[in-house]
DNA sequence: GGGGTGACGCGTC
DNA sequence: CGACGCGCCACCC
């Protein structure tokens, strides 16, 4: 079920993004076990299989500014849903020094009891 | 079965 | 300080 791939480890963490607050590929690919997968968490933001349940638009790059390619309706809309979670985008330019998601604990998945 | 690409990150020159 | 290359995994052809 989940032993299928990565992907589904990704998701979790994405899922887990709080509202208002935004995260990056890095630090998803970091909490699913390893930093270098970052380019596997774009990809599997890329297939999103579920949308309605895995937030990406919480998902943004290092440098903090949305996808260029956002598959949910636009860039526009990704700003829409950030703004609409109280996480100002001017430009689809995200402060992640002010949300970045960084209040989650070290043993992200070691107090994992879902 | 093999090769190439991709919504990234970091290190080094 | 700026720019370039490399590395990782998974999916597509």
């Amino acid at each position: 079920m989940k032993e299928n791939s990565s992907f589904q480890k990704i998701y979790e963490v994405v899922r887990r993004i709080p509202a208002g607050t935004v995260a990056t590929y890095g630090q998803i690919a970091a909490l699913a076990g390893n930093r270098h997968w970052a380019r596997v968490v774009g990809y599997a933001l890329h297939a999103n299989p579920d949308p309605e349940h895995i937030p990406c638009y919480r998902v943004v790059n290092r440098n903090g500014q949305v996808s260029s390619a956002f598959a949910f309706g636009g860039k526009n809309r990704q700003i829409e849903l950030l703004e609409a979670d109280g996480v100002p985008c001017p430009d689809g330019i995200v402060d992640l020094k002010k949300y970045q998601w960084k209040q989650f604990p070290l043993s992200y998945f070691q107090e994992q009891e879902v």
